[in-house]
DNA sequence: TCGGATTTTCAGAAATTTCTGAAAACCCAG
DNA sequence: CTGGGTTTTCAGAAATTTCTGAAAATCCGA
């Protein structure tokens, strides 16, 4: 592994991490390499810089391609596959998250849906069921939390996070409207 | 596997859920099966109903029980340890981050610092560090929405979620209200 | 302290995942 | 077409992870 000390800290890292996820070390080198490079890089150059067989890189790039993670260039004159990761961090983010929801979150709803269509057989089976829906609601919180707020444009998704808890107080101030009688429909928000 | 059949095909689902995340496939078994108990099994139970051996069902709960993902009870006049999920599943996912947290993101954001501090010995290495500290800058940005609305109760948080994207016209106002002038400190929400 | 019940440990076996080299497939300029 | 440069495939090798049985440790009532 032939690379400046700092982009090896970093990649033998995010090596590491990857593992404690789904994805296997190196594809997790590749990717942590493509994330730090001045340009995008072929195979042959993460061939050499991460000291991996060809083949392997071959392997992890098409993953990371099927995640959607890395974007295919060319070089003008050059038939060679150039990768790289998206400029945009948050393009990167919105990306993850939007793929392991389908790969995880969907497929889990599915079949969460699936077991609450069948007629429990016993006490046990029923108590089950009941356990079952509250992960099924759970996941369709958090569901349609995300694609509500996979909307908004990436300012505004910082500024909430920066918001933070102090968004509490708007839900306050919303408890104390609603105990006003006689409110009428609408959003009873700071705009009123 | 003796189990009834709806039971069965979530633990058979979660246990592939968890071998996509770091978890491997017993240990997401066994806490299938005791997120949907009726009450705390045993680890001779557990052996029975997911046909494995009783030393692998032991270092699974050990591992869970480092996770804190399960709880060990003790039933009066039997010596066996018996083991149970919290019944709010709220506690499970709010253990669940926390842990994630600590043994991802701390350790990741420790790195990042680190490698912030060093200088930077060439423009590859330069480059590299800008882009690492937007990753930097992310995962702390995460970090503080999380340690904010980590104290929310679990209502507050709920309302929140199903608020969504809705949370938005909150911002929109924050943006009207500070464009008037000669507005003093403070916090310019709704509570105003 | 003893003895039975229970849990933990751990070395090796089994299963799974990752990695590699060699060969095949692809692709385009000439 | 053809040929060289490039990527992909894939069977087997290597590495890693998971799982097991047997033995050791622990725990507690008597």
């Amino acid at each position: 592994m032939q690379l400046p000390p700092l982009v090896q800290t970093f990649v033998l890292h995010f090596g590491e991490m990857g593992s404690r996820w789904g994805i296997n070390r190196t594809v997790g080198q590749i990717y942590a390499l493509l994330f730090v490079a001045e340009r995008a890089l072929n195979a042959d150059e993460i061939v050499e810089r991460l000291g991996l067989s060809r083949s392997n890189v071959s392997m992890g790039l098409k993953e990371l391609q099927a995640w959607n993670l890395v974007r295919l260039q060319h070089v003008p004159g050059d038939r060679r596959d150039y990768f790289a990761t998206p400029d945009d961090i948050w393009q990167i983010v919105r990306t993850l998250v939007e793929e392991r929801k389908k790969r995880e979150v969907d497929p889990t709803l599915t079949l969460l849906r699936e077991i609450l269509m069948q007629e429990p057989g016993s006490p046990e089976e029923r108590h089950a069921q009941a356990r079952l829906r509250e992960m099924h609601d759970l996941f369709e919180l958090f569901s349609g939390w995300y694609t509500d707020v996979r909307r908004l444009d990436t300012d505004r998704l910082v500024q909430l996070l920066s918001l933070g808890a102090k968004v509490q107080r708007i839900l306050e101030v919303k408890d104390r409207l609603r105990l006003v009688p006689g409110r009428r429909r609408g959003s009873p928000t700071a705009s009123d």
